[in-house]
DNA sequence: ACAGAATTAGGACATTCGTCCTAATTCTCA
DNA sequence: TGAGAATTAGGACGAATGTCCTAATTCTGT
């Protein structure tokens, strides 16, 4: 069994370069040097710079359902789940201060290259927007579980960007203690059998 | 008197597409053929890249102090003024969907590329949230009004990003309901004289 | 050991990039 | 009107881009 493949080795540089330079800012060259092969290379591997971008998306969407699968078999309750994805913005305070929210900054980018894995990278967005609604449903009888569960992604993504604007690891700790107010706030209405 | 100057044209169209389109993406042509001159006048006008980069945020900054200097002269309250502001993403919802928000997505693309505009881009941002905190003050003897005025423009960079996802304007409109909400929750402690 | 497949390196390719030069044109104002 | 400045068009320049080809090397299974 190899250790990992030329081909994991790329996607991994070059989900690493697309989210601290941007997509369009990396190029095929700086992949392969990243990588250390040639760039000839490249082609056996990856016909298109767009087929790197689809691997890479799909790369992270297997990672963030890994993760969100691990956060629900952790066996807590639904509002220590949610702390989980709250803290990502600590646990990750250094990177997003530099480059942002990777899939927020992609999707950014995507949208105004007009890309046609937009979509794709919105699915990442969604898996955390289903995730959180399922959390929010069992938080108990909340009426709209959507509707909070796209409140707190878009407050986390507003805080990935101010955070990167700003390099305010101050102001990232503030919100998310602000989050966590907010989050106590909500009625847990679950019913434990 | 000229109705307007190529300079101002080149910056002009350059502001757009450097929103529309992204900084890295877009092209000396591109904004050539939007200008509708030839290539090689550009040198005449701007030496570099960069430098077309630093009057597009130098027109952007312009602006922004003109648009808030315009909403502190209307003569509402402090109440009245902030919902000016959180009413821009309704009245550019359209944009904000295609495209996000002019300044974070900016801030978000020069960060990446580690621009030393940076900084000059952030303080689009900071404008805000002067303006945005002393609007807070105004409201009345709130301990920390820049911590307010960072939230509200954290929130409001979160709703151009996710409405730019998932291109939901009822989400925009829900989030703008809730910021008028919160809004509305805010002691107003301010004394008329 | 060896044939065939998979992988790799190196470079060619047309194009586009930012930059810069030169010559022609237009404007300005004495 | 005419000299000098400002502006413009067109294209040259090397470097870098994404893409693709070919030949050498390494691996695989028998």
């Amino acid at each position: 069994m190899p250790a990992q493949s030329t081909r994991d080795l790329i996607v991994e540089q070059a989900d690493a370069l697309f989210y601290e330079s941007g997509f369009e800012a990396t190029s095929f060259a700086d992949v392969a040097a990243a990588v250390g092969i040639s760039r000839g290379n490249f082609y056996h591997h990856f016909k298109t710079k767009d087929d790197i971008l689809d691997a890479v998306i799909a790369r992270r969407t297997e990672r963030t359902r890994a993760m969100l699968d691990g956060w629900q078999a952790e066996g807590d309750g639904p509002r220590e789940r949610i702390l989980s994805f709250i803290h990502m913005l600590i646990a990750n305070r250094t990177q997003i201060m530099d480059f942002g929210c990777p899939v927020g900054t992609l999707c950014s980018e995507l949208a105004k290259l007009d890309h046609a894995a937009q979509g794709r990278a919105t699915e990442i967005l969604g898996l955390f927007r289903d995730w959180l609604t399922e959390q929010m449903r069992a938080l108990g009888a909340v009426d709209r579980p959507e509707t909070l569960a796209l409140h707190l992604l878009s407050w986390s993504q507003g805080v990935a960007v101010m955070a990167t604007a700003f390099k305010d690891e101050a102001f990232i700790r503030n919100e998310v203690a602000g989050i966590e107010h907010w989050l106590a706030s909500l009625p847990d209405l679950s019913q434990s059998t």
